[in-house]
DNA sequence: TATTGTTATACTCTATAACTATA
DNA sequence: TATAGTTATAGAGTATAACAATA
């Protein structure tokens, strides 16, 4: 056979930016999760939280963007919502659709979430102007944006 | 008070590389996640498996590379146990300590899985050649390496 | 006494399927 | 009929606390 395999072989370059990658991926984790329990939040409840600090959202709409299930999102906003932090709306124009949006003190706790995240600090705080920019521009062009 | 933030604000650039960051990291999770799935594996039981397809690990040093508690390791070896993936050695030093080490079976998974994740392709395949070190310096430098 | 791994327990997240109330 | 949200269910991950075997 000419080509053994159907995709090229990663170059060593590129499974070395790979390998960097996902210790990024991990540490960034490992502080989202430690920021969300700081809160005595959950990962997914920080997640969710965080989404609504934006802008109310449909459970249908907030299924999506987490990227589960519908069913799950219902006990996440109950549980959110047991504690002040969510609330659920009806929406006018169509009255199966229950739009989440988060309290004000919800939002309160989204910024402090926001705030703590040590990611935005340290390991960025390690880069030029020039780096960041030069990172920027890379991880834009690999999410296609 | 001449100084309200206790750590500096961070600056524009850093918020959006942060939030690009964050994008990668989604993007990198939802592609590990699938392709654990597609070898009927949890993430859990994946990012496991592939420890031990570098080295045999006591359960005490897998529960800390994976940052989790001594007694969740317990139940994941035990599934891939089950599956023929892995299986637990005594160490002749101490006789507390029990090795889990990845069988045949299982380092052939975790080859296949390594081999399948897209994120190592696509995204990175938009980079020149020189992009990829600046990222890769960039990211070292981060990581403090 | 301290440490390793396990068990028991309780909670959360997750997907699937069935249900309800709307459309 | 189709859709939005919920409920019911079951499996998996997680932390905590208590335990047995070994150091």
């Amino acid at each position: 056979m000419a080509t053994p395999h159907r995709t090229p072989r990663p170059d060593a370059l590129t499974l070395e930016v790979v390998e960097l990658i996902g210790e990024v991926v991990a540490r960034f984790h490992a502080d989202y999760e430690e920021a969300a329990a700081e809160h005595t939040l959950t990962g997914a409840q920080a997640r969710l939280l965080s989404l609504l600090s934006l802008e109310p959202l449909p459970m249908r709409r907030l299924a999506q963007k987490l990227r589960c299930e519908p069913s799950n999102v219902t006990g996440i906003v109950d549980r959110l919502e047991a504690r002040g932090l969510v609330e659920r709306r009806p929406d006018p124009a169509d009255r199966r659709v229950k739009v989440a949006a988060a309290t004000e003190e919800g939002r309160r706790v989204a910024r402090s979430l926001r705030e703590s995240l040590r990611f935005a600090r340290e390991p960025l705080a390690e880069l030029s102007e020039a780096e960041r920019l030069s990172l920027r521009d890379a991880l834009r062009r690999m999410l296609g944006s």
